[in-house]
DNA sequence: TTTTAACCCATTATATCCCATGCTAGGGCA
DNA sequence: TGCCCTAGCATGGGATATAATGGGTTAAAA
């Protein structure tokens, strides 16, 4: 499976959409679905991206694990505030249009404050979609971050 | 195996009809029947929502695991799973009209507080319908919990 | 008969499809 | 070695299909 790698920043036009980087798209290849499955990301104000195959294959295995175990209370009500159907309900189904583009449900773009501009950060298994300028402070924060831990020559 | 994804408000017009949201419609299309199974939350002020088949599924299984146990009691009397009894007894079939509307009971219309909008929030297999208002707390919380859970420090 | 529920058709907003364009990187060729 | 040509990608925007909604009318039930 290819992975999601390096930082991509595309423009969003005034109908909301934006182009999926190719490589991305190509990562994506082969999948049941030409789409992604994206939603919040609750530690930061940025939008997770998923392969929808992966997704899926997630919920099928939950359901089955459920039936073989004959848990028909799992089933029929659910796991109360379980982390599996908070995310169910936050996930949105995005597909690509004939041109690899999608539109970023406005409630996530919000959360990311995107607007015009957005920026596609590889994760190796998924991606993340950012306002380029947070992300930029974000990246840098991290690399400075990783400096002092590893230091340069001596211990820091 | 389709699954039901996101999140959707829709309103409820003067004669008590909602949309379902057409992306739910896709994952219920092929079932022997245009419509749903719904019935009263147990843990929550919700409606749950399933496809009939996966309903009928269930009660099968149900079934069999109590015949291949031998269990006749069971299956003549029944009372050996209350949960599953009591479901059975409060579940209501709800027909989409032709443009994949549905009446939501009174009954439970009420339970969920649900009066001129009403909210269907994906869970994979299944889905809810909630009073949007008390969806969006009840969510925000959720998220609130997943976020003191997994923390907020790297990124993930 | 009176009331409620099912069916059908109309309307509007939005999203999807489709085609056009400019840009850029890489390859081929002189 | 340098230039040109082409293909792939990002982008723009008009046309069209689909979803959600509203309401009238007929069929069923009380």
């Amino acid at each position: 499976m290819t992975a999601f790698l390096s930082t991509y920043e595309n423009k969003v036009d005034r109908k909301k959409r934006v182009s999926v980087p190719a490589p991305f798209r190509a990562a994506l290849a082969g999948s049941s679905f030409a789409g992604l499955i994206v939603y919040r990301s609750f530690r930061q104000p940025a939008i997770d991206a998923f392969s929808r195959d992966v997704f899926y294959q997630l919920n099928s295995r939950h359901l089955s694990r459920s039936m073989e175990g004959d848990d028909f209370e799992q089933v029929l009500l659910g796991g109360g505030d379980s982390t599996f159907e908070t995310v169910m309900a936050m996930a949105h189904e995005v597909p690509f249009d004939g041109e690899g583009r999608i539109v970023i449900p406005p409630a996530l773009a919000d959360h990311a404050g995107i607007s015009d501009r957005a920026t596609f950060a590889g994760r190796g298994n998924r991606f993340e979609i950012w306002a380029p300028d947070t992300f930029r402070d974000h990246q840098d924060r991290a690399i400075e971050a990783m400096r002092r831990r590893f230091g340069n020559g001596g211990d820091g």
